[in-house]
DNA sequence: TATTGTTATACTCTATAACTATA
DNA sequence: TATAGTTATAGAGTATAACAATA
């Protein structure tokens, strides 16, 4: 957060790494609220693009309560972009998935990240970028890493 | 948010772009839990850390509108981490800044952070982080970003 | 008893609207 | 009139606690 500072190598790298995640979570995040979408909504809309969890599955993987995870359910199925159904193989569960709109408006929503990321990305040359890529993957591999 | 579909280059570094940066914020917003602060108190503060700042002008700095700031620093004001001062050269103006309290849990904060991203830039070696970072200072440079 | 999920309650964060004070 | 800031109000997101239904 402070620049002045003399920074160990590592210090330096997670300086820049944390500055880039604001700025990116910041772009994503005035696209989600174009369409009042959250960033704990948009990463679930995500999740379920091509999965179909249960309540407690999303729960643990966006690290939130399960009523936190109710009531965010709750209000997109009255939005008309999840569903919730009954768990056949275990009465107690409940899983979700996406409706035709909501999968929709995943699409539109992956075509506007990418248009918004662009111009960041695109102030590296290609060889640039496809460094940084290869960086990144490796770097995510590694930690065994779920984004979203 | 998808794997399986073919992506093009440029779209397949905006997804591990994304992905990093919703780790990176669930890291941060972690600690910031732990401490209760939420990620805009967090860059308030960080951005308190060497600047004292009109109320307006922290509202355009995060994107958030004056009165959200009014509540949010009202609200840190009476945990003792910062204080409101009228500001000399305008009636009109209010400036902010870091108590003492608040300047220690800026540094603790810090280092916390440091310390919980390093397993994830340590799955890299030493010259793949040199060479990470430098592309990410390049990218953020290019863009004139202001992280906090 | 333990697990899955919801409901009740409370607080933070956020925005829209209306207001006060200064320029 | 325009700008800086606060207050009032409302809704979303979050957690803690208590509950119902199933395993």
């Amino acid at each position: 957060m402070k620049k002045e500072h003399s920074l160990s190598a590592g210090e330096e790298l997670v300086d820049a790494l944390m500055t880039t995640s604001f700025i990116t979570m910041a772009i994503i995040n005035k696209i989600g609220a174009e369409h009042d979408l959250s960033l704990s909504l948009i990463r679930v809309l995500g999740i379920l693009w091509d999965r179909r969890p249960r309540m407690t599955e999303l729960a643990d993987y966006l690290g939130l309560e399960k009523q936190t995870m109710s009531g965010l359910i709750a209000r997109a199925e009255k939005r008309g972009l999840v569903v919730r159904a009954a768990c056949k193989d275990d009465g107690r569960a409940t899983e979700v998935f996406l409706t035709k709109e909501g999968a929709e408006l995943v699409k539109q929503l992956r075509d506007q990240g990418q248009q918004a990321l662009m111009p960041l990305i695109e102030s590296l040359n290609a060889s640039d970028q496809q460094r940084l890529q290869e960086l990144l993957l490796r770097m995510l591999n590694a930690k065994g890493a779920r984004g979203n």
